[in-house]
DNA sequence: CTGCTTGCAAAGGATTTGCACCTTA
DNA sequence: TAAGGTGCAAATCCTTTGCAAGCAG
């Protein structure tokens, strides 16, 4: 299991994609890739909204919604549940990698999976019940290098 | 990783659990407590109401949704995250268990955590990262016993 | 130019809240 | 009988949709 750097250069990525998949290139539509693509933060429409509005005031929150459908759609992005709420997104990595994610301030890291412990636990679990596995999540929350000295520091 | 039989006389532990932490014991109440006590399936709140329904016609939905807060408050139920939704909910289970859920019936079977495994990742996790770990969560998902076969049958 | 996109506002759906009446303890 | 609980309806909140006007290609 080994931590995965984040990746640069998303954003010019990210609108290639959607200008393969026939969208065209807005500018609305390229601020809030650049909101998200630059976060390594879990964002809520809310919070996607407010951030485009700094660079570009007049964005409506419909416009916000519908970009995340579609970057959504084509794997760009992917939804983070927590305890409190699945409706936070943040830049989608490739291949089994499970999010670490900080209760305080929604920073996000990536580790890749054990496959072959995560398998061998699949089919262990598939026996067991007669389940077809499909998929499987792991996540884990907590406190980031930064969210645990604030914590030590205010109790 | 071993799997978990389903627990009974849910009904009376929860309303004694209810009970002593201060609250009355409602006609609607135990309605909802049966229903959810007594599921295999994730609930979402509008199904708890329909079931509800079902043994007490004028039970409302503002009934059903108070009483799923003060179950998920004391533990006794918990919500299950799925792709399409986070608001269903189905009996807790103690100590570290993780969830296989049926992606087309919403049946839910728990596995006992191999803590060996999962307690050496959150370590290896932590110390790459930086992080505090303090939970994590293992969902499963495929088709139960039944579904797989429904679903062969149909093709 | 053509038709996809946008912002706004209205609609929709889920959840919460206010309140008079009712029931538990 | 007092305090908590209930059902209903209204209020909220989040998300989606309709539409005329605005741009990308």
């Amino acid at each position: 299991m080994t931590l995965v750097p984040s990746q640069q250069n998303l954003v010019s990525e990210w609108l290639a994609r959607l200008h393969e998949a026939g969208y065209r290139l807005t500018a609305p539509r390229r601020v809030v890739v650049e909101v998200i693509a630059n976060s390594r933060y879990v964002l809520e429409p809310q919070a996607v909204h407010a951030l485009a509005r700094q660079r570009s005031p007049h964005i409506g929150l419909a416009t916000v919604y519908r970009t995340l459908e579609k970057l959504e759609d084509l794997g760009l992005i992917q939804r983070i549940h927590r305890p409190d709420g699945c409706q936070a997104f943040i830049a989608a990595v490739e291949g089994h990698r499970h999010p670490l994610i900080c209760r305080r301030c929604g920073r996000v890291e990536y580790f890749s999976g054990d496959a072959e412990i995560v398998a061998r636990l699949s089919q262990h679990v598939a026996e067991e019940s007669g389940y077809i596995i499909q998929e499987h999540w792991l996540q884990f929350f907590g406190l980031c290098s930064e969210c645990r000295q604030d914590d030590t520091a205010s109790n």
